[in-house]
DNA sequence: AATAAATATATAAACTTTTAACCTAAAAGC
DNA sequence: GCTTTTAGGTTAAAAGTTTATATATTTATT
């Protein structure tokens, strides 16, 4: 079964190469009598396309770019999975990359993309990314670009998001309606925006709500993976060990650190919610399954995932319409979840 | 900053494009000072190959297409992790895509990798995948195939796979050594080919030991997903009622349903591993955080994916040079984790 | 009936690269 | 000095598709 085209179904039917193009692709100018029998010996001899010379031909191909810094994490594996499906649905192919948090690699990686001719590309930047040159060369070379969660905000392109400050707020607004006065926060590294921001939004909820902001209340995470289990309980551990009863409740950047937490409290028999609060960040599946469930912020990777994709192929309509693009910033929305882990009188 | 081409640079140097072809190729017929004059101009200009027409010339893409059942589980995203690595250091893209456990979306998307026109195909089948008839297709067109995880016997194609059932076995085995009688298996569905093979890895250690297999002690468990931590937990309570102190230790077909398990078992203060051991199956990083810790099965997830690439790297050069391939199995190794779920006195 | 308009098909160029085949001039061989 | 080889390059074909333009045929208009 040798792969068919376009030359020997025309010799084939004594046609020319045209006409069967044209055919196959349901041209006006050709009549339902030689489409029927185009199509049909097409679809005999099982023709499809080769898309390397259509990709040529039409510059285009029918794929895009995704770059992440890292497969293996729920939150961007949910990403991943609304854009395969948005991309799905549409007859597009998706290239994955992975940064690992590389600044190197998500260039080189960039670069490839541009190379291959993909249609688009939606990167997730890497923490270390500072310089922005090739972020400038996607949008420089004409390829629709989208940002999204971690974006630089400098860039001139559509960018989803959470809005992780606001987030950060409400989820410590809720612990100070709770009563709660001493509020410690567990952050994440010290240059990721996503950590950043959390930590401003809990700083803005204390200072909104007349709780002096108390520095040693701060810890700093140094991972964001499966180490961080393990720095939660030690972390946790030194709260106590620095601030014994005079400690309400715990935001923490993350719910792996809230686990982490959490498994040291339950070891020392300190109670959550009754004599410590704690609340999470991402609603990652487990908040759901300990003792006690943990509150968390859910970030809708999904929406995020979905939003990217549809500002894409809305984007890659406008130009191919030659219409003007106007750049969008989505804030997806977060929503808090209540679980055993805080007491939830008022919401 | 437009897109040059080889004719832009032959034009500006008055050569032909062919010489500016065979300079960027490195090609001996063209001389060291020409090559530089190309090279220099080249690097000036940005210039990159146009991919889609190195495609049609060349017949080859230098991109893989990979399917998986789904994106959000920590083996696959692993899997994916590695084959995205060894891709990578070969300059290969990678296109991914979901089944979703869907047999006719993952027909339809090799379909499309083939359309596509992707140098190889990997893929972990759907659990629902009985006709294989799209496989077939893939061998047919000539586009190497490799089979991991989920794979299917009887197709011509190189495997990759963990022993389910020696594995089963063996951590079942070390349950026997630790002196228990009573051993329970919480199993996966009916069909999926791992489910059954742990099952089968189960009753074997039993029957080798001249322990009778007591079919009351199988419970299935139908999800396989994240739900499987509250039906663990269901199948813990109903093994207990049906069992009370006649059992002595569990299997797991995965971690979380011993998670499951194991939260069922704290919350009504049944001693793990004094009263009933744990063993689990896949070794997800919870399981060293949990209390206690459970012991499991590594899969070594890294390890398929990267011998997955690797095979088919090894098949793509064989193609290349006409040699003749021979398809391989590979098994890859599984290792019993042990931890504080089970007594382990004797290894 | 002659012309205009419409319909249907064919021709040929273009997209960009690679490479087989060919050419020319200089170097080498005798 | 003549032939052969080699180095360094050019020409042109090919990969398979799309599409603007040209041509041929049929139908409509007056």
């Amino acid at each position: 079964m040798e792969k068919t085209n376009l030359k020997e179904i025309a010799k084939t039917l004594g046609m020319s190469v045209s006409t069967v193009s044209k055919a196959l692709n349901g041209y006006s100018d050709v009549s339902d009598k030689t489409k029927k029998i185009v199509l049909d010996l097409a679809e005999k001899l099982n023709y499809t396309p080769n898309s390397f010379a259509v990709n040529l031909r039409t510059k285009a191909s029918k794929t895009i770019g995704v770059i992440i810094p890292t497969m293996v994490h729920y939150f961007f594996s949910n990403i991943i999975d609304s854009i395969l499906k948005e991309c799905e649905e549409r007859g597009y192919m998706v290239i994955i990359m992975q940064s690992n948090e590389n600044y190197e690699l998500e260039k080189k990686q960039v670069d490839l993309l541009l190379s291959k001719g993909v249609d688009g590309i939606l990167i997730s930047l890497s923490n270390k990314t500072r310089d922005t040159t090739h972020l400038k060369k996607v949008i420089k070379s004409g390829v629709p670009l989208i940002l999204f969660d971690k974006i630089e905000k400098n860039i001139k392109c559509s960018k989803i998001i959470n809005d992780d400050r606001q987030a950060a707020y409400n989820a410590v607004s809720h612990l100070i309606k709770n009563g709660n006065k001493r509020i410690a926060h567990f952050r994440g590294a010290l240059n990721p925006q996503n950590s950043i921001d959390r930590f401003l939004g809990y700083k803005k909820a204390l200072t909104d709500n007349n709780i002096e902001y108390d520095p040693s209340l701060v810890y700093e995470c140094k991972n964001n993976n499966r180490d961080d289990f393990v720095e939660g309980a030690e972390i946790a551990k030194q709260l106590i060990l620095d601030h014994k009863d005079n400690v309400d409740a715990i935001f923490t950047v993350n719910d792996l650190i809230s686990i982490g937490t959490l498994n040291y409290f339950n070891r020392n028999n300190i109670k959550v919610p009754d004599e410590i609060e704690l609340f999470g960040f991402s609603n990652w599946f487990m908040t759901n399954v300990t003792t006690p469930s943990i509150s968390s912020v859910e970030q809708n990777a999904n929406k995020i995932g979905k939003k990217a994709a549809e500002v894409l192929f809305k984007e890659l309509e406008q130009k191919a319409n030659d219409e003007e693009i106007f750049y969008e910033t989505h804030i997806i929305d977060t929503e808090l979840i209540y679980r055993d882990s805080t007491s939830n009188t008022i919401r």
